[in-house]
Formats: structure tokens, sequence, C-alpha cells
RNA sequence: GCCCGGGUGGCGGAAUCGGUAGACGCGGCGGUCUUAAACACCGCUGUCCUUCGGGGCGUGGGGGUUCAAGUCCCUCCCCGGGCACCA
């Protein structure tokens, strides 16, 4: 019989759908796992991305069902978001048909993939089901303190109408469209998720990705040092944060943010004119320019004076736009003899420079001629009370020179120690429709409290324009009345969208819940999430947003009914809402396939009749005499590429030395970066390098392409896709079919040759196993593959016992059904066997079955391989090195020096060391 | 500049503890089948030398520790990602 994956997908598909078979419930007497990937947004395709992230997940989710674990695994979608809205001004339909209809259209191919979702749990965060709870939070974090209104100088994008948080933009230009972001003071709303900073920092408990704990490090970006107060001769007080209050001897100059409150009181008459203008020129200058790296420094001095309060020195107070309000306090004390940005604005400016450390054996510098900042280790000078203390690398209390800073301040009081943090609170306010309405209401005094009644709805609009939110406009949505029902004014800004994605495995648990954001008998057994996986694209934003989002709802007793059910049923709550996922993991980046047709300038000379280039140039658009050989690259190998000129095909080879030139890389690249260009390319529809899914399992089938997917890469990695590759993995797919189905007959039977097939499969048990729980999809596929490899070899020689091959057969249908669930279950069910192969028990190795009848001692001599030998696996020291005496090709060896030593690691290894 | 991750055959990638480098697959080469091609099947496939027994070299470069290094230490180079005038 063929293998029609076609009509086995779509049979068992719906056989599992109408059997329920992945329904979850609620079951106290079997341990839970909550296995969850990264909610999809509904752009409309579900694209190979899509299926590298969810179908290993998927796997892990069955694996452990297997394991005997009861599993959650639902789906959902993260609904609300600016496409759409631009969608709606596109092609005139409504924000919300264009989602619903998407999300119609990925359920279908979401199921293609068969997956075990349970759908009765699907979520949608555009749903007035779940964003109802949206606002049900924000208002619980407005009531407990979290949420707040400010103003603040905001990111606000003039193209698309809408304040941005700094996550969201990159290089002062919004990080989706790549338009400019300008600098504006709004009142907004914000999340005090900067209250958490330091709970934030802590990772115990939670199995996560390095990189990713060390991004939200970096992010959070915590400093210690000490606050210190300069009294203004105006009689204002300026507080400045350093990390180094130890060189406070040598601030020889204070500089503020152009935007700093006291910018304007501070300055005198006689600089007015100079600081406006400046103020002006900085507020205009994009992010972008700003942050222009090896930007000489600029600006101006105020005319006012500040008191150094470590020595009563007069310093004279700046303006820069190098130093930003929204870290620390937005004005620094300069300490131009060890601070390379303070010593290039003092040496711009001539302003005095004073070093206070002098480097360990060396001459103290002179401030006048130095060519730059120190800001090595030494010995303090020219510092008071704190002279002569040493000074070393290290940050904050550690450094000697710090503490002692530190406490002499203190004790003084003119500072003290402090924590500065560079992540600032989440602005959650955005000036769009298509969103979670923010459910505040403005009275008629000023005052603003909590919509009275939820949830607040959004209105239909009818039409979109692409200007201001429909909301801002829209009376019906706008007025309304407060709890004392006097006459009042919604607020017309939605939420981030992040906010969403920040609660919705709470949502999962319970989507058509009335009363609470989550049914907290569920909430009991399910929580927390075990196992998350996604990209590592969201290790700043979502992943420590959903961070912040638990802790907050903990503190405010969102979980207080939870717990309760938990104790009640036997289960310490402690620590359970600390974080909401206890594992995570990140699936890497599907690129495109290497592609021919980049152009290329050949320079070189002929040797051999090949061409061996001295410089290679990429460039699309070089006419064809420009170069010895121009023209289409049509393959590669490692150093030889195929170029197809004008009027022949040339094979070009580039050695090391060869000059390469590759677009966008500057300077003179090398064959590598050349290898890269040409290899690695996003998948875009721009570039035409996009594989769909869709005609992929429709000629292949999900199985291939899920084990495919799950085969051909390191999974935490990523690659450029290889097409070629994928009929490796529907070959192996086809011999497990017809190992499957095809009867087998044994011939002459040998009890050897049975047991080594037993030993086999049970040995595949153990590592796929191993590889399973670590995510090691593609040495869980290559054990597969050799035990298939065995099983082939073994029907061709027909030695081994009807009963061997049935056990083996049946281990490999068990350890592949997760991976590869249709074709495993057909065949399962042809044989006779009534219940599905995924209720089946995960299998358990026999170690008696799986242990090694011989193993292979190496034998070295002085440390390199001259003989193996087959042995017993409890063969002790004395036989093994007998063993390799006895061999006759290391008496050969032997005799070429004596012996001085051997090293004897039974049964593994002999090393015989001669002289 | 700072912080992560990485560099292994033509390619994707294996290699629990420092102990057989290159599992598994792709590609390639040779063969069988076929009128032919594709498919399928069998064999070979790091590289150089070879008297065909085997030997030299080999995990980005250089150095070190060790009986033994892809693995540990030092140093440099390159690639990917993140952050970046962060006081």
């Amino acid at each position: 019989m063929n293998y029609d994956h076609q009509e086995i997908e779509r049979r068992w598909q719906d056989r599992w759908e109408a059997d329920g078979l992945y329904r979850s419930v609620v079951d106290w007497d079997r341990p839970k796992h909550y296995a969850l990937t990264m909610l999809p947004y509904p752009s409309g395709d579900l694209h190979m991305g899509h299926w590298y992230a969810m179908t290993p997940s998927d796997a892990r989710a069955r694996f452990m069902r297997m394991k005997g674990f009861n599993v959650l695994f639902p789906m959902g979608f993260d609904a609300f978001g600016l496409p759409a809205e631009n969608a709606a001004v596109q092609r005139n339909v409504h924000p919300a048909n264009w989602t619903w209809d998407n999300i119609d259209r990925m359920r279908r191919q979401l199921r293609s993939m068969g997956a075990m979702y349970d759908w009765d749990r699907e979520a949608v965060s555009c749903d007035p089901e779940y964003y109802t709870w949206t606002e049900w939070l924000f208002r619980r974090f407005f009531e407990g303190g979290i949420a707040y209104r400010g103003e603040a100088i905001v990111n606000w994008s003039p193209t698309l109408q809408t304040v941005l948080a700094n996550e969201q933009v990159i290089d002062g230009k919004d990080e989706r469209t790549g338009q400019p972001v300008i600098q504006r003071k709004m009142e907004q709303w914000f999340f005090a998720i900067t209250n958490y900073a330091d709970e934030l920092l802590s990772f115990d408990g939670i199995d996560w990705p390095e990189p990713v704990k060390a991004m939200q490090t970096n992010w959070i970006g915590r400093s210690e040092g000490a606050e210190v107060v300069f009294a203004m001769e105006t009689g204002d007080e300026i507080p400045v944060f350093t990390t180094r209050p130890d060189t406070l001897w040598g601030a020889t100059f204070m500089v503020l943010a152009p935007e700093h409150p006291l910018v304007d009181a501070l300055t005198t008459e006689e600089h007015r004119v100079a600081v406006d203008d400046y103020r002006v020129a900085a507020a205009s200058r994009s992010e972008l320019e700003r942050m222009e790296a090896d930007r000489e420094k600029t600006g101006v001095f105020t005319g006012s004076y500040a008191i150094n309060p470590v020595n009563g020195e007069r310093i004279q107070v700046w303006i820069a736009d190098y130093v930003l309000l929204s870290y620390g306090s937005g004005a620094i004390m300069a300490v131009p003899a060890h601070d390379q940005r303070d010593f290039e604005f003092a040496r711009q400016f001539e302003l005095p420079v004073v070093p206070v450390i002098r480097p360990t054996g060396a001459d103290r510098f002179d401030g006048n001629t130095m060519a730059e900042a120190y800001i090595g280790p030494g010995t303090m000078v020219g510092s008071g009370p704190i002279d002569g203390v040493e000074t070393t690398d290290a940050k904050g209390r550690a450094n000697p020179s710090v503490a002692a800073a530190i406490d002499w301040i203190s004790a003084q009081g003119s500072g003290e120690e402090a924590i500065n943090y560079r992540m600032r609170d989440w602005l959650i306010s955005r000036q769009r429709y298509w969103g979670a309405p923010i459910p505040m209401v403005f009275r008629a005094d000023g005052t603003i409290e909590a919509a009275p009644e939820l949830p607040v709805l959004l209105p239909d609009a009818p039409a979109f324009t692409g200007g201001p939110s429909p909301l801002t406009t829209d009376e019906r949505f706008l007025l309304t009345t407060d709890s004392d029902g006097e006459p009042a004014r919604r607020e017309s800004d939605t939420m981030d969208t992040f906010m969403c994605s920040s609660w919705y495995h709470y949502r999962y648990l319970s989507p058509h819940f009335g009363t609470a954001p989550f049914d907290p008998e569920e909430a009991a057994y399910w929580l927390p999430v075990d196992t998350y996986t996604g990209g590592a694209e969201h290790a700043t934003m979502h992943l420590l947003y959903t961070r912040f989002f638990t802790k907050a709802m903990r503190d405010l007793g969102v979980f207080d009914d939870t717990a309760r059910l938990m104790r009640d049923h036997g289960r310490d709550p402690k620590s359970a809402f600390d974080e909401p996922m206890t594992q995570s993991r990140n699936q890497g980046q599907i690129l495109g396939e290497e592609r021919p047709g980049d152009r290329l300038v050949v320079a070189g000379e002929w040797i051999d009749g090949r061409f061996v280039a001295e410089s290679v140039r990429v460039d699309d658009h070089a006419a064809a005499d420009a170069a010895p050989v121009v023209g289409e690259l049509i393959r590669r190998t490692e150093r030889t590429l195929q170029v197809q000129t004008a009027d022949a095909m040339v094979t070009v080879e580039v050695p090391e030395n060869a000059e390469v030139e590759v677009p966008g890389i500057d300077g003179i690249n090398d064959v590598t970066q050349l290898r890269h260009y040409l290899e690695v390319q996003r998948m875009s529809k721009s570039k035409g390098n996009t594989v769909n899914p869709d005609e992929l399992v429709e000629r292949y089938g999900a199985d291939t392409v899920r084990l495919y997917l799950m085969f051909a890469f390191d999974w935490e990695k990523g690659g450029p896709w290889d097409s070629r590759g994928i009929a490796g993995a529907r070959r192996f797919i086809e011999d497990v079919w017809k190992i499957g189905s095809t009867a087998y007959e044994p011939g002459r039977i040998s009890d050897d040759a049975s047991l080594a097939l037993r030993r086999s499969a049970h040995q595949t048990i153990i590592k796929v196993d191993r590889d399973m729980e670590a995510f090691k999809w593609n040495t869980a596929i290559a054990a597969l593959m050799t035990l298939r490899n065995d099983l082939l070899d073994a029907r061709r020689t027909a030695t081994v016992s009807l009963e061997a091959w049935n056990e083996t057969v049946d281990l490999l249908l068990v350890l592949l059904a997760p991976i590869a669930p249709h074709v495993t279950e057909e065949i399962w069910s042809q044989s006779g066997n009534a219940e599905s192969i995924h209720l089946q028990a995960w299998p358990e190795s026999d170690p008696e079955i799986a242990a090694d009848q011989t193993v292979t001692l190496v034998v070295q001599v002085n440390g390199k391989v001259r003989e193996r030998i087959d042995v017993a696996p409890d063969i002790d020291e004395e036989a093994a090195i007998a063993a390799a005496m006895a061999s006759e090709r290391i008496q050969e060896w032997l005799a070429k020096g004596e012996v001085r030593k051997v090293i004897a690691r039974p049964p593994n290894l002999v090393n015989l060391v001669i002289n």
C-alpha cells in the first residue's frame, strides 16, 4: 500500500478532533505540565517561522504527555495592533473584520500541523471576552498604584500618530515602519515597572536561556554609586547620580540635559539667547543625530555656578546634549580627568582638568597635557579625606575608593549611596483605535477615576483615514458619566498590545470565565507555565513585561483565591506566582535559501583553466566590461564560484587573500563574509526567497515537514533553508511506513541478531528520551534514523525473530509519535491497536537488554590511537593492559622505546607512554 | 566601546566527565536496475602520502596545562545577536 500523506493526515486530524483527544481537564491525581508557545499575531498567513517555532514545541508537549503528565497546550492570537488599522486605511475594511478573517485562515493552517492544541482554550486578545479582563487588570493596577498618569518626554511617531515605548524605538526610528520618531512632552499612562527592577534582576528558581537573562540584566541596567547634591548659587539644589563618587574632588564643572527643568532658572540674562538657541536646536535634532558616534561635543554655559560639596569649589554649570534627561537626574558632575566624554567636553570648551587618580607606579598626570581621560586603577590624590586610598577596576562598594567616598559624603551629609537603573517605567498609552481601551474617565473637576463600569467596549468606527484615532472624535464613546453620575469624558487612548500578551497564559486557563481574568480552580492546578518557547527577539520586551505583570498581579492579590485553592488541594503556593514561566527556551530563525542571481565582478588571472580571483565584488549593476569576469552567480562551494558570464560558465577560485567587497559591510571583506552574504538572507517576500509551508505540506506531508524542521537545524540556532534536505526527511518517513506496514518474514533466526536489534532499540530509547527532554530534536531523530537503518538491515538478512522485530518496530513508532504524529498513528492503528498511539506510555529502556556485550578498547601510544580491541564491558585494569600489550601492532610500537607510564581507563582506553 | 552566543568535512550538524573527531542527514563520486532519465537499491566519500600493512596532518590563528585538548587556561582574529554619549 502506498503512503498517501494527504489522505492519512486529513483523516487523523478529523478523528482526533472528533474524539477530543487533546482536550485537557484538571486532574489532581496526575502531575500537570503547562506547555506554552508564544502566540502568533494574526498577520494572515502562517510562514515557515511559525512551523519552526510551533511543531517542535508540539513534539515536546506530546513527549511530556506520553511521559505521564497531564498536559495543557493551548493556542490563541495576539490580535490587537497597528497592522489591522493599516489594512483598514489601505483596503477600507474594518480592523475587526480583517483580524477575524486572518484568524480563521491561520486556525485552518495551524490545524494542518497536526498539533495537539486544545482549541477549547483558545483566547483572542481583541475579543471583548478577553479585553474586558485586560481592562480589569489595568483598573486593578491603577487602584494598586502601579498604573499612574505622568508627564514625560515621549517618543512620538508623526507617521503613526502615536507614542511608542523606548523598546519600540531603534536608532531614533520606529522599529516597525522605520520612520523617524520625535521627542514630545505629553501626559501618558505608565506602569511602575521600575519598582520591580531588583526583583526582575533575579532569575532564581527559573530555568531561562542565559542570553535572555543577560539581555534583561543589561536592559534594566543597574548601576551602583551615589547621589550627590550640588547647591546652586541661585539657591536651587541639583542631585546628580555618579558611579564614581571617589572622583568628586576632580569634578570641575557640571552639565545638565538641555531639557532639564531648572535650566531656565539657572540661565543668566547674558547667556539666555545662546541657551535658548541651543535648546531649540537640541529639540529639533533627531535622536539619530544625537547619538551619532564620534560626534563633536556641543554645549553652552548657563552663566550659573554650583558649589562642589566636597571641596567648596565654584564650578560652571553647562548644558549639553550628551547628558540625557532620561537617565539619572538628567544632570552630571563632570570629571574630565577620569571620564572620556567629560574630557572631550572640557578640551572643546577649555574647562579645567584636575586629575585625582595617580596610576600605580607612575607620575601624577598633568591636567593640561594629558591626551585622554585615565580610567584605570591607582591611588587617590588631591582628594582630601580619601587621599591615598587605593582605587581598582571594581564597581560600586567593591572599589575601596568608592566605598571610602560614599562613607565620607554620607557622614558629611552631602550625598548618599544610591542605585540607578537604565530602565524607565513602561509607557503603555497608544493613540490608536485597535487596542484595549484604557478604562479611565476624566471628571468635570479635573480628577481622574477608573471607569465605573467594565467593559469599555470599542465603538464601531465608520472610516479609517490614517489620521488621529477615531476614538478621539467619537462622542458616543467619549461622553460618559463618572461614579457620581456626573458628565465625564473617557480616555481615548488604548493600551500597548504588549499588555494583552503579558497575561494571555492566564486567560487560556478559562477563556470564557465571566467573573475574573481566570478561573482560580484551573489556575490552582495548572500554574505556573512549565515550559515556554518562542523567539529570542522578545527577550527584553514581552519576556520582561510578562515577568513584571505576574509579580504585580501577585502583589495586588489577583492570585489570592488561586493560592487558597492550591492549599486546599495540598499544594504549597509559596513562590508559585513569582514568575510566570519556570522554564523557557528560544528557537532560532529560519533564513532564506542561498540564492543564485547575485552579479559578481571578478578580477584576477587564468591559471590551469580556472580563474583565480584577486578581487571579487558583489555589484548588481556592473557593466559587462567592468572586469575580466562579470556575471551571475549560479553555484558556490567553499572557495569556488560558478559564474555565468555573457558567453561562458566560469569557475572562479577565491583564495584566502583575495579582496572581497560586499554591499553593506564596510572596508575590505574576506571570503567568509562573501559566503555569509550569499547565504544568510532573511526570508522575506521582497527577496523572493520565502518557502510556503502550505505547499510543502501538500507535497510532502506535515509529518515530513515537522521532521525536517526538527532534524536539519540546531533548534536554538536556526539557519538557512535547504530545499534539497527535505527529501531525506521524506525518505525516512517512507522507510518507517514500509517497515511498519509490510509484514516481516524471518528466515534463519539468530539469537545474537535478535538481541542486537533489541539492544539497538533499547539504546535508542535512552538517547531519544534524553534529547527530547533537552530540546535536541536533531540528535533524537538521528538516533531514530539509526534504528531505522538497523531495521532495514534486519529485514534484509531476515535473521531476527518475529518477536524482536515487532518489539523494535513498536518502539520506533512510539518514539517517533511526538515528532510525526500522523504516520505513526496510522501504522499503529493498521497493526490492530485500538487505542491511539498518542495515549501510549513512553517506553522505558531495559538496562539488561541495552547493555553492550562488547566495547571497543582504544589503545594509544603516546596519546595516539594505534589499536582498537573488542573487550568485555567489565574488563579490569590488569586485563585491559594485558590485552593492549598482547596486540601485535602495539608490540611493534613498544619495540621503539621503553614503557615509562601506563594509563588505563577500562574498558575504554589504555594509553602507553614510551620514550 | 560594553555584554552575550558562536567558529568542527563540499553543506546542515554530532561528539554527557578532558579519553576512538566527523554520528545522522544532504550533496558528490562509482556501481546495479532502465532503451534512456528520474526513482529505488549497493558501495565509497576530512585531507595528503602509501609498498594497501599503514603513516603524516586535521576542530578559526598563536601559545600553554596534561599521559591525553574540539572540550581547560592565556592571547589574537572572524561571524551572529543585544546594548550604547547610561554619568
